[in-house]
DNA sequence: GTGAATCGCTACATAGACTGCAGTGAAATG
DNA sequence: CATTTCACTGCAGTCTATGTAGCGATTCAC
C-alpha cells in the first residue's frame, strides 16, 4: 500500500510508477468526484455507498478497498495537511519561539485547506457536511485527535526541554479544539468562506496567547 | 422521552412517578450493567447489541428505544454534568473574572466524573475504552461538541460586553480541547486516575492563562 | 370501577455499512 | 514466455439501526 501523502517527506510529485498504479488513482479519483456529486445532489444520508460504486462504474465492493468507510471518501486528502504542519515544526528555525512554531504549522493547515480545497468546493461541501451530519462530524473529530497526537510529539521533540507529554498535548488540543469550535460556530452563523477563515485564525491567535 | 438529567434545573431526585416509569428505569439500568460486564469481559469489538439485549433479557429491538447507538449505553449519564457546568457559568457571582469562571465550571465537571462514575468502575471503564476504540472516542468527542456549543452560549450570555460569539466558542473549544487531549495523551500512557485527573488540571490552568 | 388512551415492549421485516473469501484478468517481473 | 502480483469482482454473511404492527400492562377520565 504505502500510498502518497503519507510518504516520508516533502509532499509527493506526481510519481505515476506504473500503469497499475495510475488505474488505481484514477478509479480512486472517480470514487471521490462521484460521491461529492451526489453528496450534493441528494445530501449525504440518501446516497449509498452502492450508488457511489454505480456511478463510478466500479463494484460496491471496491469502495471498502480505497476507503475504510462512507466518511472517508471526503477526508481524502486532508493526510497532505497534516505533514506540512508536522514538517513546519520540524523544521524550527534557530531562536524561534514555541508560540511562533505552532502558529507557523496552524497556519499552514489552514492556508493549504483553503488553497487546495476551496477552488473546487470540496471545503465547503465538506464544512457544510461537518456541520450537519453527525456521522461525518464523528469521523473527522476522530481524525483530529490522531493528527493532534503527532502534532503534539513532534512539538514535544521540537522542545524536549521546555514541554512535557502532557502540556504539549494540551497545548495541541487547545489550538486544535479552539479553531474547530470556532470555524464551526462560524459556519453555523452562515459566514462565507472568508470570515470562516479569519475567524479560524482569530481563535489561533488567542490560544497563542497562553504561550509566552 | 424527557428522561431525568435534562430537565430544567437541579439534578433530578429519585422520582419514581409511577410503576410503568420504574420498570423502564430498570430495563435500562439491566441493559447498562449487562453492558458492561460484556464489555469488560470479551472487549467492546466482540460485543454485539443482540448479546447485550440477551443479557439483559429484553428485546433486541428494545436497546435501541433506550439508547441510540451502542456506544451511548456507556455515555449514559453524562447529561448531568453539563447541567452542572452550565449552572456553574450561569451562577457568576459579582465581580467574579472570566477566567475564574470558566475554570470553576471545568473543574465542576472534572470532579463530577471522578465522584459520581468512580464508585460504579464505570469510569475507568469507559476511559480505558474511550482511549481505545475509536468509535467510541468518535461518540464521546460528538458529545463534547454539542457542550461546547452550549457552554459557549452560556459564557457569552455571562460576560456579553467582553466576549463577541467567536471568541466564546473558541475559548470553551481550547478548554475542552486541551483537556480532553491531555486526559487522552495521559490514559493512553497508563496513567492511573489521579494522574489522569491532574493531566486535566493541568491542561486547564495552561488555557486560563490565556484569559488575562 | 370500567372503558379508553397511553406506552414500554416484542416480533418481524428491511436497509445499509462493512468484511471474508474465492476467484479473474490485466499488469509487472525476470 | 512463464510466473507472480494485485486491483477488482461477486457473493454470502454479520451487525447496527429503523419502520411497522400488535400485545399487554399501567394510567387516566368519567
Amino acid at each position: 500500500m504505502h500510498q502518497c501523502g503519507r510518504c516520508n517527506k516533502l509532499p509527493c510529485v506526481v510519481e505515476k510508477r506504473g500503469l497499475r498504479e495510475r488505474k488505481k488513482q484514477r478509479t480512486r479519483q472517480a470514487l471521490i468526484e462521484a460521491a461529492v456529486r451526489l453528496f450534493e445532489d441528494k445530501g449525504y444520508d440518501h446516497v449509498t455507498v452502492a450508488e457511489i460504486a454505480d456511478a463510478a462504474e466500479v463494484s460496491p465492493r471496491t469502495f471498502f478497498l480505497h476507503f475504510q468507510a462512507k466518511e472517508d471518501v471526503l477526508l481524502a486528502n486532508a493526510d497532505v495537511r497534516v505533514d506540512l504542519a508536522l514538517q513546519a515544526i520540524a523544521e524550527r528555525r534557530a531562536g524561534e519561539r514555541l508560540a511562533e512554531v505552532l502558529v507557523r504549522a496552524m497556519d499552514q493547515m489552514i492556508a493549504n485547506t483553503w488553497d487546495s480545497d476551496l477552488p473546487s468546493g470540496l471545503a465547503a461541501l465538506r464544512a457544510r457536511l461537518a456541520a450537519s451530519v453527525p456521522a461525518l462530524q464523528a469521523r473527522l473529530l476522530q481524525r483530529y485527535l490522531t493528527v493532534q497526537a503527532e502534532l503534539a510529539q513532534a512539538l514535544q521533540r521540537a522542545f524536549p526541554d521546555r514541554l512535557d507529554t502532557i502540556t504539549a498535548s494540551a497545548l495541541v488540543g487547545a489550538m486544535v479544539g479552539a479553531i474547530s469550535a470556532s470555524a464551526l460556530t462560524a459556519l453555523q452563523r452562515g459566514d462565507g468562506p472568508d470570515e470562516v477563515r479569519d475567524a479560524m485564525r482569530q481563535a489561533m491567535a488567542l490560544v497563542a496567547q497562553s504561550v509566552t
